[in-house]
DNA sequence: ACCAAATTAATTGCGTACAATGTACTAGAA
DNA sequence: TTCTAGTACATTGTACGCAATTAATTTGGT
């Protein structure tokens, strides 16, 4: 007997939500980090890097969720800009530590002042923000844990 | 008297976690989907598509909230594929009609079934699902509504 | 009807994302 | 030591995402 399956709709769908919310946020922080021509991935690193620096890349991405595919080319174009130095490890030349520059430690606090000013339009009183993030936090660590691949397909689904 | 910016750290963020969550989505989707060939921005192109087709390139735009620069090309793999049809609008023939083709039409209910196969691994009940869906996209409209460019910046904000 | 302004797609260029592959290097086993 | 995995990063190829530009077309004022 075929069960009817349950109708997908775009707008109740919660990949949607987030994949439409994460690009405003992204153009939100595009817009918030001009003046300092950065783009949102290259401000994440610089957080992580803030927080720890110098790192390998691997350290590095293990923070910013980034593999070297991207990271590579972004770090090269951050190093241009004179945000990260980039130097082969002397011990293991496979590695290669990001440090920050003096302008990235010098900019760091104009550039805190800056987006927490804008980070004030959004009106989320901290409670509401810290739910929120807990909650994309919780659906993000599920889904992590899920793998599709476990799932198989015969090409007849239910049909 | 220079107060103190408030720090920021990176696992902290909203952003940051709507980034992250996004791309575990968009790779659980790859999975998912992996077996029909289609990409997460084709899915949700389809999954507009099944609502309402055919649909102007504008239209389709503002359902899935991309642009045609995005679009275009999108749309012209999934007609490679066979997926879409592409026809100029005769009456106004700036505009570009996007239609489903008869496999797009059959497919659905097996890349219905699958992916709500799929969607089953998450573990999370409706209610979770809704409430966090809802959350997320609470956010998203605050975030839409902040102009960031209002926030004049002097190049040395509290400094 | 005529022409400037507005509209709509397509095109272009840059910057991610990420899988797959390649290369250089390290370290442990025989 | 030499062989073999394994590790770390770079490179390649495909696909977005979006701003800016261009081209074609329509529309609205005269």
């Amino acid at each position: 007997m075929a069960t009817p399956t349950k109708n997908i709709l775009l707008d109740e769908q919660l990949c949607f939500a987030l994949y439409t919310a994460s690009k405003r946020f992204n153009h939100f922080y595009a817009e918030a980090l001009a003046p300092f021509k950065l783009t949102y991935p290259q401000y994440i690193t610089l957080l992580a890097l803030w927080e720890n620096s110098p790192m390998t890349v691997r350290e590095l991405g293990s923070h910013v969720n980034l593999d070297s595919g991207t990271l590579t080319p972004l770090l090269k174009r951050m190093q241009t800009q004179g945000w990260v130095e980039r130097n082969r490890d002397e011990n293991d030349e496979r590695q290669v530590n990001i440090s920050l520059s003096q302008k990235a430690i010098d900019a760091k606090p104009e550039i805190f002042a800056h987006v927490n000013t804008c980070m004030d339009l959004l009106g989320m009183d901290e409670k509401t923000y810290a739910e929120t993030r807990d909650t994309v936090n919780f659906a993000g660590e599920r889904i992590k844990n899920a793998d599709p691949k476990t799932v198989p397909y015969t090409g007849d689904d239910e049909l």
